[in-house]
DNA sequence: CAATTAACGAAACTGGAGTCCCGTTATGGG
DNA sequence: CCCATAACGGGACTCCAGTTTCGTTAATTG
């Protein structure tokens, strides 16, 4: 008798697995962005995909697991970012990025509910962090460039810059009703360029500035 | 016949039901920080309360209703601003005010679950952004003196640069297990500042700095 | 200080989310 | 190509979150 407690879908990942975790993820990405956290359904779920509920419980067990799969199969969708040569060009392109992804009705719903879940598990709130690691990774290297140029000043924090970019796009997404508009994306990338040119993400400046 | 499908707790507003409400809330919180918005059963809230749980159902119905109502009443418990004469001054202030806050493990927790329930009904997100409106307005004067000094461009977004000071607390303690320490704070503040300094929050500004 | 009835609370009840059972499908190794 | 079995799926079952019922308590009014 060896290790019996494999999970579902690892030992045969091929074929059928595949497909199943690959609709089962999108019918619950749609579900979350049109129900929200709270009111998911996982026999919906299984509904919408076109696959037992059985299934669904038995590979994912609870709403926030699923969660957790869906994270991970979002951070693998990473987009490349774009290059326009400026601190404050990419900077820009970055923040009309995450604008425009959470504006949009369904993906800001997603996020929305992706959030709500993180909060809810230690696991999900991981797969969240690791996805937003990436997405910060991805970004960082024009902040780097920046910094090579003399256009902001060494030491600074690069990742941390990539952050501030999103931070108030996020914060009025959730703290806010007034709307997610192309002018709040570019103040959120004017402020991240003047407060990293000023030296406010320097590393390790515990605030003496 | 008159109008008798008035909410219970309307009519008879003093003694018990007052009582019963504060408890409730506060059980309400308790059990947030503790379970998380997923997990909060609305049994163990009225156990803890020392209420029956038919009182819960009826008074509220739901977690994300009671949940408004706890936000009704955390923003009647707005603290007041402290005010040192300085913008950063002021701004660090706030920052280490909402950096302890979110960085306390009960109050962090119940500030992630209380986001987590506004992102699943329209009525807790109201309830949610209007909690956060007293709280910027509360703040916003002292970047308005910081405009009469001439310390920051005439037509700034006075409310704006108090929700920048906030946002990347925020999102870290959503995005990112990244602890919440003072030097996030510090940043924070100083990063608003410098921005506002640098004129990125001029009111209606479409990005043409 | 009664009388009225809003609001509470215990207990019985119900529906559907989540589990279990077992037969079926189809993957991956030989 | 075939076998062993991983993974799926339908349907029965369970259990508890949420509802209903009805008797009790106490807030308000005159």
């Amino acid at each position: 008798m060896g290790f019996e407690d494999a999970r579902p879908g690892t030992v045969r990942p091929g074929g059928r697995t595949a497909r199943v975790r690959t609709s089962v993820l999108r019918a619950a990405g749609d579900a979350l962005a049109e129900h929200g956290f709270a009111h998911l359904d996982l026999a919906d779920v299984a509904r919408r995909a076109e696959v037992g509920k059985t299934t669904v419980y038995r590979r994912w067990g609870t709403v926030t697991s699923l969660v957790a799969d869906l994270l991970l199969d979002m951070a693998e969708q990473s987009l490349p970012r774009t290059e326009t040569g400026s601190l404050l060009g990419d900077l820009k392109a970055n923040a009309r990025l995450v604008q425009r992804t959470l504006a949009d009705p369904r993906q800001g719903a997603l996020f929305k509910a992706v959030i709500a879940a993180a909060t809810c598990e230690a696991k999900t709130a991981e797969a969240l962090h690791r996805f937003y690691d990436i997405r910060v990774k991805e970004w960082a290297p024009c902040v780097q460039q920046a910094v090579d140029r003399g256009e902001v000043p060494e030491g600074t924090d690069v990742h941390e810059v990539i952050r501030a970019v999103s931070a108030p796009l996020y914060y009025r997404l959730l703290t806010s009703s007034a709307p997610l508009d192309e002018a709040a994306a570019d103040q959120a990338a004017e402020a991240a360029v003047a407060a990293a040119r000023a030296g406010a993400y320097l590393r390790g400046d515990g605030g003496r500035a």
